[in-house]
DNA sequence: CGCACTAGCTTGACAGTGTAAAGCGCACTT
DNA sequence: AAGTGCGCTTTACACTGTCAAGCTAGTGCG
């Protein structure tokens, strides 16, 4: 047991793991995908460069806790503007997409991460995957009402998926062709009104 | 005048840049993102890892240069596929919808460094703003004759680029939620069923 | 014709990265 | 109270991109 130690001592056991997670957060947000470094955040979080060693299964392990962590808090924006809005399929659909990009906006060198760790070819760990199946069970749920009888569930997930996450990272950058300006969020969900509730 | 040493000799003016390139599109496309070095891609190209510097403006720019053969690359997949098919509006527009999959599906690697680069923060070079916006071009003019009377063309073209785009790179990855099957590019491109043609 | 010169490349060095091995200290076990 | 193992540090290494200096060959000028 190591209840009774996690207070008393600075250092316990997940403390620091916690602390490097944090640190990395901290470092994207502040100084972008290229400002996410091992030592860095080692030495952000107060500790040498070879510490994060016996928490992570290196870089990459540090990187797949750091986008578990945002895939957490990107549930939680979808899953608090589902409630926040009018419970009805339509309006819930259209909230999590506006929490969708608002959370892509907001946070957009931890979205960058989030999404290529998750799909990272070596196969992502235990924890991500855990993460990022909660977030699209939020997506899921929510595009379910769509799903005709007989249909694929994975087909209006897909649907849907594919528009927005395409349209936030066109976002992300603000700029489409030359000079074109790009169109808002509103505008764009409008290609959702071909889809039909199943009754 | 160097017309008649281009020939003549065998490292003459743009000779190295173009091997340069070559050299980073093929370790791309055979060891993926992370085998993209501006050192490897010199050893590649049998010079020194310092003779990229003469021709590009550090690895940043080799990459814009690579990413910019990239969109000429996708522009010609997709203007293929736009003539090849029936000239009728919607027949080119999921012919060069089914180009840009086939693009992304095949040159994974380049197809990711491609919108990473020309949508990098530090503003793309003038050589990449000019083929990426011949490839938007291409996605532009296709989208045209579904733009209503009145209606900004940035709307359209928005919609389409975000679900093609959102898609590919669903696709690139294989797999959406856990255990659900994504769906086919047929089926998603049937959410633009909802486009109503302008006249 | 001869000479300076510049462009293109090489060599060497440097700061920074991730990773692995070895060593130290302290809390917990027995 | 000695042992033991975990957490962390230190050190070293290969590799990255970038910069400065030097070399070389072809160009243009006198």
């Amino acid at each position: 047991m190591t209840t009774s130690l996690e207070k008393s001592r600075a250092g316990a056991h997940g403390d620091l793991r916690e602390g490097l997670i944090n640190a990395g957060l901290t470092l994207l947000a502040r100084d972008g995908t290229s400002g996410l470094t091992l030592r860095k955040c080692a030495a952000l979080a107060g500790v040498s460069h070879a510490a994060p060693a016996h928490h992570f299964d290196g870089l990459p392990g540090l990187l797949d806790a750091i986008a578990a962590r945002g895939f957490e808090m990107f549930a939680d924006v979808m899953e608090a503007r589902a409630e926040a809005a009018p419970q009805e399929p339509r309006a819930r659909l259209e909230a999590i997409c506006l929490g969708y990009f608002d959370f892509a906006r907001d946070n957009p060198a931890l979205y960058d991460l989030m999404f290529r760790q998750i799909w990272s070819l070596g196969g992502a760990s235990e924890e991500l995957g855990r993460s990022g199946t909660r977030a699209y069970t939020v997506l899921a749920d929510t595009c379910a009402p769509f799903v005709l009888p007989g249909q694929e569930p994975g087909v209006v997930e897909t649907q849907v998926w594919s528009l927005i996450h395409g349209y936030a990272t066109l976002v992300l950058v603000g700029k489409l062709g030359r000079n074109r300006a790009i169109a808002s969020v509103t505008d764009v969900l409008g290609l959702l009104g071909g889809l039909a509730l199943a009754d």
